[in-house]
RNA sequence: GUGGGAUUAGCUCAGUUGGUUAGAGCACUGGUUUGUGGUACCGGGGGUCGCGGGUUCGAAUCCCGUAUCCUACCCCA
């Protein structure tokens, strides 16, 4: 037999039910918040991501499903969202254009990792990425939008808070953090001294206690912020305090991809296992320009909708629509017809076989249909239909032309 | 990529130291004398026990390999 391939699922029954409650919903916000729809393309040059995601991140460096195509491209699926919105931004010359544009999306995305819970090779995210806003507001906006789509979703969550700072301070943090780490390399677990080459940020959320130990006195990022930063940052606390988001400051939150400057940002779940990230995003304002466009202001963020789905609290659901059923060979083409025109305005469920009225109510009730509806040899004499209503068991038998 | 656990019906799982035709509950389907649903009772269909080797008179059960899932690490949404 043929299977899907590991870590790619399909959606369907009561997981599509969730899947698009969470877009619907997501969706409904996103508008609401201004935001407008866009869609790019699965498949894209590889090097966008090696620019925009960077080449020392294990996303680009050993996850990402790459080829070369048919026309000797190098190419490769999409592992994240934010950097086909960006180069679909610049490539319509908005940056140019100037003014604020804002974006939400939804989709799949690929990375070629072992598979575990809430960790898939081909998963979706919802993600939105504004452009051209250069205040803080906006990176509050998007937090509070993001909690709003959790909350409507009945999903509990921590929110983590940190600044990464800018092209002014945050290098000469790095610098100070590897030459502090590198002075105690003999002491350092064997994953730490990789980070020190690839990522040194990273370091500081390494769970060996023996690493978190000697790094006890290693400088804080919050410590190392620019003017600028410090006061965007302790803005940023304020908005979230008067808005009543409640929030955790972790100097140790990282974000994995390189474009990210200033606010980062992570919404967590603790039940959903170790996977535990359930959306995270923060600032990027040097991503447009690093793609060659003109320097322009952004912040986003993206939510995981598969560690979603277990946590979404689903409204009830409600007995909808018309079951339509015969109790006479004869009936059944009538039925059938009915059905039809029944469609334009509703939702309608037919049964082909004639059955007696007790299997056709179960037919009904299993199906959660609201009417079930149902010709006989009486109605079939009369020209009428029988009709009830399965919620206030009231019936009634109508005139067809009434239907 | 590394370590640990699992895999028996559509689903959740039993299956006693290896021994006839592998079971239950739920689900599905039909019936309970012919026009009243969700509950009750009776019946029915459905499994080459993940896959491939091996040991044995005999394997769902023991051994090896492999795939997938779960889980921790790693990474991240």
């Amino acid at each position: 037999m043929v299977k899907s391939l590991r870590g790619m699922n399909d959606i369907l029954s009561e997981d599509y039910e969730r899947f698009t409650y969470f877009i619907n919903t997501a969706t409904d916000v996103a508008q609401k918040y201004g935001f407008h729809f866009i869609e790019t393309p699965l498949l894209e040059e590889t090097a966008l991501f090696k620019r925009s995601v960077g080449e020392s991140s294990d996303i680009v460096g050993k996850e990402m499903y790459q080829f070369t195509d048919k026309g000797e491209n190098d190419v490769c699926l999409r592992p994240e969202g934010t950097a086909g919105v960006v180069r679909a931004f610049i490539q319509k010359k908005l940056d140019k254009a100037g003014g604020v544009h804002r974006f939400f999306y939804h989709g799949s995305m690929f990375r070629y990792e072992r598979p575990q819970k809430g960790r898939l090779r081909q998963f979706h995210q919802f993600g939105v990425e504004s452009f051209g806003v250069d205040s803080v507001y906006e990176d509050a906006t998007m937090i509070m939008m993001t909690s709003d789509i959790l909350k409507r979703c009945g999903i509990g969550y921590r929110l983590q808070l940190n600044s990464l700072g800018d092209q002014n301070c945050m290098p000469d943090y790095k610098a100070n953090l590897v030459k502090f780490v590198t002075e105690c390399k003999d002491g350092i677990c064997e994953d730490c001294v990789r980070r020190l080459d690839t990522n040194p940020i990273r370091v500081l959320d390494c769970k060996n206690d023996k690493c978190q130990t000697l790094y006890e006195g290693a400088p804080k990022l919050l410590n190392s912020l620019c003017d600028g930063c410090e006061s965007d940052f302790t803005k940023l606390k304020k908005i979230l305090t008067d808005n009543g988001i409640a929030y955790e400051i972790d100097t140790n939150l990282v974000r994995g991809l390189d474009y990210y400057s200033k606010t980062a940002f992570e919404f967590v779940s603790d039940n959903i296992g170790s996977q535990s990230a359930i959306a995270g995003g923060g600032r990027y304002d040097r991503l447009v320009e690093f793609l060659d466009g003109r320097p322009t202001p952004a912040v986003g963020f993206a939510m995981g909708i598969e560690r979603l789905m277990e946590l979404i609290v689903m409204p009830e659901s409600k007995r909808e629509g018309y079951y339509i059923g015969a109790m006479d060979e004869e009936a059944i083409d009538l039925v059938v017809r009915l059905t039809q025109e029944k469609r334009g305005s509703q939702k309608v469920i037919c049964e082909f076989k004639a059955k007696n009225l007790k299997n056709h109510l179960k037919g009904a009730d299993k199906i959660n249909a609201k009417f079930c509806c149902v010709i006989g040899t009486n109605e079939i004499k009369d020209g009428t239909i029988w009709v009830k209503d399965l919620e206030s068991k009231s019936e009634k038998v109508i005139l067809l032309k009434d239907f």
